[in-house]
DNA sequence: ATACATACC
DNA sequence: TACTGGTATGTAT
């Protein structure tokens, strides 16, 4: 593919705009004559600007790598040599051609589909999409220079006669199972990269193939049985020399002897017999056509079905001469994961080929991240994967929208609800839920950006994705430098998905902190140890997550539950459980021996308090054992339990661990537990102050709790020994006496403490379902009744607060990455080394409105 | 951990 | 008029 070298400056200018022709079926097109369509219909637009910019950028890289390059020694470029070396003979060892591995590709799949289902498209040049973008074109259009990828608008401009065709994706999704069920039958075990394309080990398939009679390896023609009616209504043949046919290419398979000699075809064992029946029962299945590649890796595979595409196959010998002539010639770009940039920066230094990659790998090595070039050697060497690897789980869940320029908040707003809203949905129908929500904006310019915030628990309804996305947006809104947003596609994503073994929230409840010994929940095995019997318990009920910590010289109300975590990277729950463990680790070990009762799966969460008082001590506690930074700066925040409806749907067979006395609880009844601590707590008082009172503040509800009690092996001696230093250290860890703590029966109060004081009470019913809840910087209300989900708002809004604080009065000389001048990141990490900057920021003193606040409170209740 | 870029279909 | 959407991964900070 020699490019043409006349026009390199334009070239390179427009390497990302241009035709990208290195896909099938656009071979002697008239390149300049498209390009210069393209560049009509492109030229001036927001999207053009924007590629130009991202050129520029790629330019940059390439100058800088050049700059280098020049550094670079004889005597490093020597060392890397034979540092190269090497590597190469280490991995020319290991060198492993025993393996048939096969890539199967459908022929311009979703367009063959159409003509296949509606004749009068078959010789006209078509494309599926729209008219902002095709998916892909038909090998009629691709003369045209019309591609997948390319938007339909200027398609039309290069192909005035070409029919667009829309999305039909069931349709295609019906069609990849019927080829996939084809697959199945030569491995159970392929791998689907696509609705239409996929990997597959034929070695264990002809093995056995070798000894299977003719009978099995002869098929009928035309065997529809499977064909849906829709497609038996119409009886097309195998056509009649359309030379321009893109579904129906002439070949052997569709040739006619059928009709002479028998509707019937003998297929051999070889592989490429094998790989040609396969094709053959994919036709006759669906009448479309496939395309494949056979060699003994994953990467040369992919190449080869590229090769005698459209409706043919190529096979790659497995000796390694074979291997190493294939490669020398293959241009780079043609190897998958190879894209236009990666092959720009290789052309600049003179590798097109695979060849070339080889001579220069020392160089490469020196340039390149050892990721790269550790890539670009086994290219060289043409290897790559033998085997296939297992379907990984997901790792991400998405959805984006591109829509006409959105510029009001609330719009906005809604906007992202709206994606919050069907990626829970998508995440319920595979019982997913993450710890990240990442927000995506492109604004009409086409600079894209992303927001991402990570909670220590994971989420799965919208709400909850929501609360997450919902303050990113707004960081991004009121952090505009030429408002308004104007935003042309939004998106979110979520991600870091607990262990799919472990389905179960990590947003680890109260009762499941305390259950004996468990660590993380996101461990399957060990849970699985842990907790041999049960099942699961509610999902819904468990109103509250709470830890009773009553200080002990608390005045007799003992209601209130306090818990603390620390705000820092927002990893309240591991910080909670290691303090703990630090706290009573002999005792954890020996909790960490018995079983526990399961883990409990919800938790809503609880209002919180923070105070600068508790991160003190806290400090002042843990300097032996812990580093200061653990829980540094931030004020701790402490979660206050409201004494909530607990509508039980946890199975009464429950038992919950005190984390005072260590003693099992035999309740799930939250106000039994607290009451148990709260009396646990008071008695660690009491011995510590040598004061034997009576057993005064014991109601009737302590008597039941008595008896709940599951007594434990321990000696009673032994807890007590342990128990001043338990309060001692309980104490100073912010587990203080609370003020305001009255009666806090059924209602939901949250407390929060700003300079040691006591800043905004907010009351809701605990009645309503869902309690909305006011978050007390920002004095909005909050769509969330998950009380996790709540905390981090507040985390943002505080940080927020220090950021206008920064903008306000001094200049903010953050040191904004030294970008190399590019106006988005520029902006961009200016926005977020200042969010960065902030948890370290102390937190400002008092809430006050930002400007968008009206709008988007109208917007939110 | 976060942001952004690259790649693939 | 109009330049996608979903997922993974690499690179850089």
């Amino acid at each position: 593919m020699e490019n043409g070298d006349g026009s390199a400056k334009e070239e390179n200018l427009l390497s990302r705009i241009a035709l990208n022709d290195n896909k099938a079926g656009m071979e002697g097109l008239d390149r300049d004559k498209i390009n210069r369509i393209i560049m009509e219909a492109s030229k001036g637009s927001r999207f053009y600007e924007n590629e130009l910019k991202k050129e520029q950028q790629v330019n940059q890289r390439i100058k800088k790598m050049m700059l280098q390059k020049a550094q670079i020694t004889e005597q490093q470029l020597q060392k890397a040599q034979t540092q190269v070396e090497k590597m190469v003979s280490e991995l020319e060892r290991s060198r492993d051609l025993s393996r048939v591995i096969v890539h199967v590709d459908m022929d311009a799949f979703y367009a063959a589909v159409e003509m296949r289902d509606c004749p009068e498209l078959k010789d006209k040049p078509m494309a599926v999409g729209s008219m902002s973008m095709l998916s892909t074109s038909n090998y009629h259009a691709r003369k045209y220079g019309v591609r997948a990828a390319m938007p339909g608008f200027i398609a039309k401009k290069l192909c005035p006669g070409l029919v667009i065709v829309p999305h039909n994706f069931d349709k295609y999704r019906a069609v990849s199972e019927e080829i996939r069920e084809i697959f199945a039958e030569y491995d159970p075990n392929f791998q689907p990269m696509s609705l239409d394309e996929a990997y597959l080990d034929f070695t264990d398939h002809l093995e056995q193939r070798q000894s299977w009679p003719e009978s099995s390896r002869t098929h009928c023609y035309r065997s529809r049985s499977n064909i849906p009616a829709d497609k038996q209504m119409e009886p097309q043949q195998k056509e009649e020399g359309t030379d321009l046919s893109p579904v129906l290419f002439e070949d052997s398979l569709s040739s006619s002897e059928g009709d002479a000699g028998g509707p019937f075809e003998l297929f051999g064992t070889s592989v490429e017999e094998a790989v040609r029946e396969m094709r053959f029962h994919i036709e006759q299945k669906t009448t479309l056509t496939a395309s494949a590649g056979i060699a003994p890796n994953m990467m040369l595979a992919k190449v080869c079905s590229d090769k005698n595409k459209p409706n043919g196959q190529y096979r790659l010998p497995p000796s390694r001469e074979a291997v190493m002539d294939f490669i020398q010639k293959l241009p780079v770009r043609k190897v998958c994961g190879i894209g236009k940039v990666t092959e720009k920066l290789l052309n600049a230094l003179g590798i097109t080929t695979c060849s070339d990659l080889s001579k220069q790998m020392a160089l490469l090595s020196l340039l390149f991240s050892e990721t790269s070039w550790h890539h670009f050697i086994q290219i060289s060497l043409g290897l790559s994967s033998t085997h296939i690897p297992r379907h990984e789980e997901r790792k991400s869940m998405s959805t984006e929208r591109t829509f006409k320029e959105l510029s009001k908040p609330e719009e906005q707003f809604s906007l992202c609800r709206e994606l919050c809203e069907d990626l829970a949905e998508d995440l319920r129908k595979e019982a997913l839920k993450g710890k990240t929500v990442t927000l995506k904006l492109k604004n009409v310019n086409f600079e894209v950006k992303t927001r991402a915030q990570t909670l220590p628990y994971a989420v799965a309804t919208a709400e909850d994705i929501f609360a997450v996305a919902k303050d990113l947006l707004k960081m991004e809104i009121e952090n505009e430098s030429a408002p308004p947003l104007r935003l042309r596609l939004m998106g979110v994503r979520i991600s870091a998905f607990v262990s799919s073994d472990d389905k179960t929230p990590t947003q680890k409840s109260i009762i499941s902190f305390l259950q004996a010994g468990k660590t993380d929940c996101s461990r399957p095995s060990q849970m699985m140890h842990q907790m041999p019997e049960e099942g699961n318990i509610c999902d819904h009920s468990i109103q509250t997550s709470l830890l009773v910590t009553d200080p002990p010289v608390q005045n007799g109300e003992k209601q209130n539950k306090v818990f603390w975590r620390s705000k820092q990277r927002h990893t309240g729950e591991e910080t909670q459980q290691s303090f703990f463990q630090r706290a009573h680790a002999k005792r954890l070990q020996l909790q960490a021996a018995k079983t526990s009762p399961q883990d409990e799966g919800c938790g809503e969460d609880v209002p919180l308090i923070t105070s600068n008082n508790g991160a003190e001590s806290l400090k002042q506690a843990n300097t032996n054992d812990c580093t200061v930074q653990d829980f540094s700066e931030d004020e701790l925040t402490l979660l206050v339990q409201p004494h909530a409806s607990t509508s039980g749907c946890c199975a009464p067979t429950e038992a919950l661990t005190c984390p005072v006395c260590f003693r099992k609880v035999k309740t799930t009844d939250l106000n039994v537990f607290n009451r148990h601590i709260d009396s646990c707590l008071s008695d660690v008082a009491r011995k510590e102050d040598e004061v034997s009172d009576a057993e005064s503040d014991l109601g009737p509800e302590n008597d039941h709790l008595k008896s709940t009690v599951v007594p434990k092996q321990e000696k009673q001696c032994d807890v007590k020994k342990e128990e001043s230093t338990i309060s001692g250290e309980l104490e100073s860890c912010g587990v203080l006496p609370q003020e305001g703590q009255q009666s806090l029966k059924n209602n939901l109060v949250s407390v929060i403490k700003v300079d040691s004081k006591p800043v905004a009470l907010q009351q809701e019913s605990s009645h309503s379902k869902s309690p909305v809840l006011t978050c007390p910087v920002c004095q909005r209300t909050q769509d969330t009744d998950n009380l996790a989900v709540f905390n981090h708002h507040v985390d943002l809004c505080l940080n927020q607060e220090v950021l206008h604080e920064l903008r306000g009065h001094t200049a903010f000389s953050g040191k904004p990455s030294a970008d190399s001048g590019h106006p988005l990141p520029r902006q961009a990490s200016k926005g977020k080394s200042k969010r960065r900057d902030t948890p370290s920021s102390p937190p400002s003193k008092k809430a006050k409105s930002l400007g968008l606040c009206n709008t988007i409170d109208k917007f939110f209740r």
